[in-house]
DNA sequence: CAACGTATGGCACTCAGTTCCCTCTGTAAA
DNA sequence: TTTACAGAGGGAACTGAGTGCCATACGTTG
């Protein structure tokens, strides 16, 4: 709104880069984000048109102005994970890190995301940077299952799970306007791949590789019912 | 190449979008997708500018010609299939099918790896096209959950886990230079996203339909005995 | 005061993508 | 044959994003 801040009650400049950002986005909620243009934008925000590509790389990152730095704190967070608790755990935390973030400013959150759904250059741009999330779990993860067969599918399959399953968590919470507990939202999506891909999940899942636990087992058409149950029954028991 | 076929001895122009197609690939292969101008290309298609933008949106689509008509076969295919198999490996099935795709020109395919991989816009472009695949899986799958207790999640979470794995088996033949069975890297990534979200949940996989006597089981140890016996009881009669 | 690094403004340029209008060509009706 | 029409392509001019280059202003340090 104003572009400088009373702070005991002297005058501070409010930092160049919020002062764009926030003229953007007014902007973008008055006219549509492809009716503004960064003439309109630096026009408001009294500045000349070079500073915002100083500070912006492209239009688009006005819309989203925090997502380097949460990108940052994700990279730290999972560089100080403990070896220690379960990897898919630890991938689900670093997701729930990011809701953090939007669940903060839950209005900013709301209108963002209206602008976002109705314009494909906004939903393209944040695919771009919803994948870099995704490439950082799934490096995590890679890395945890060095060891592990397929670990590198492993890693990016189930990656891609907790992405779509915190992106499932927040949409229902962003679509409910910001009401209701986000962290809630989510944590109940993330359940699911907790319990499908969690090193401790309960028995219906499998532990670690599951070469060793798989049985295969070839039968033939017509064969007598009785055969076949007594094969698989010896095979599940002692593989 | 030419911009014309010997077709029985007479003459037959090309399609423009082929033509357009070829020499943008082209100039991409020699300067980098970047250093390339729309001009360039339509130069040495030896056609007018407006064209180009006649039949590619962006000079990003040039790069993908076949994916609207992809996207057409899945919605058909997804159409067409039948209630009674299990939706996810309905959903792995159609994800082979864009396999296909790539599987059938190698040498494009490899180059347009490489090319996408070190440029920033088309690996963009990329996603945006990945996504919308994803999308109309998700929404098979939630049609076919709508019964089901968070069958909307879940079928974003599937629908999430195919494509990751479809991309993993994908790549690893891209990067081994088209060498080698696309499919079977393909399949055998998927084969851990059929296991593990099959609707034999706890294990059991659908038949190979391939060989007419002869049924392949897969189970996890500590899989309920009930539900394999089913799952071997269905296989054998209308495998 | 001078010298220097940093933040900002201004200008001109490239290039993607769009708008509007023109020509050419083949076809069907008069 | 002439006319009318439709559809494919060409082309000039425009908008707007993003970049490169340089000038200017300000604060800091010597």
């Amino acid at each position: 709104m104003s572009e400088a801040r009373e702070v005991n009650g002297a005058q501070k400049k409010a930092p160049m880069r919020e002062v764009l950002a926030e003229a953007a986005f007014q902007l973008f909620l008055e006219r549509g984000f492809e009716r503004t243009t960064v003439d309109d934008i630096v026009a408001r925000a009294g500045v000349g048109r070079r500073s915002f590509f100083r500070y912006f790389p492209s239009k688009e990152d006005a819309v989203f102005p925090d997502h380097e730095s949460c990108l940052a704190d994700m990279t730290a967070f999972l560089e100080a994970a403990s070896d220690e608790s379960d990897a898919v755990d630890v991938v689900c935390d670093a997701a729930c890190l990011v809701l953090r973030v939007y669940s903060t400013n839950p209005e900013f959150s709301v209108q963002r995301y209206k602008l976002t759904r109705e314009v494909p250059g906004l939903r393209t741009y944040e695919l771009s940077v919803v994948r870099r999330y995704e490439r950082m779990l799934a490096g995590y993860l890679r890395q945890r299952w060095v060891e592990a067969t397929d670990g590198s599918l492993r890693a990016e399959v189930v990656a891609a799970s907790v992405v779509a399953a915190h992106n499932n968590g927040l949409r229902s919470w962003l679509r409910s306007g910001g009401e209701g507990d986000a962290e809630d939202a989510v944590d109940r999506a993330l359940r699911l791949v907790r319990r499908t891909w969690g090193e401790g999940g309960d028995g219906a899942a499998a532990p670690e590789p599951q070469q060793e636990d798989v049985v295969v087992m070839v039968a033939t058409k017509g064969a007598p019912m009785w055969r076949v149950i007594q094969r698989v029954e010896s095979a599940l028991r002692d593989g």
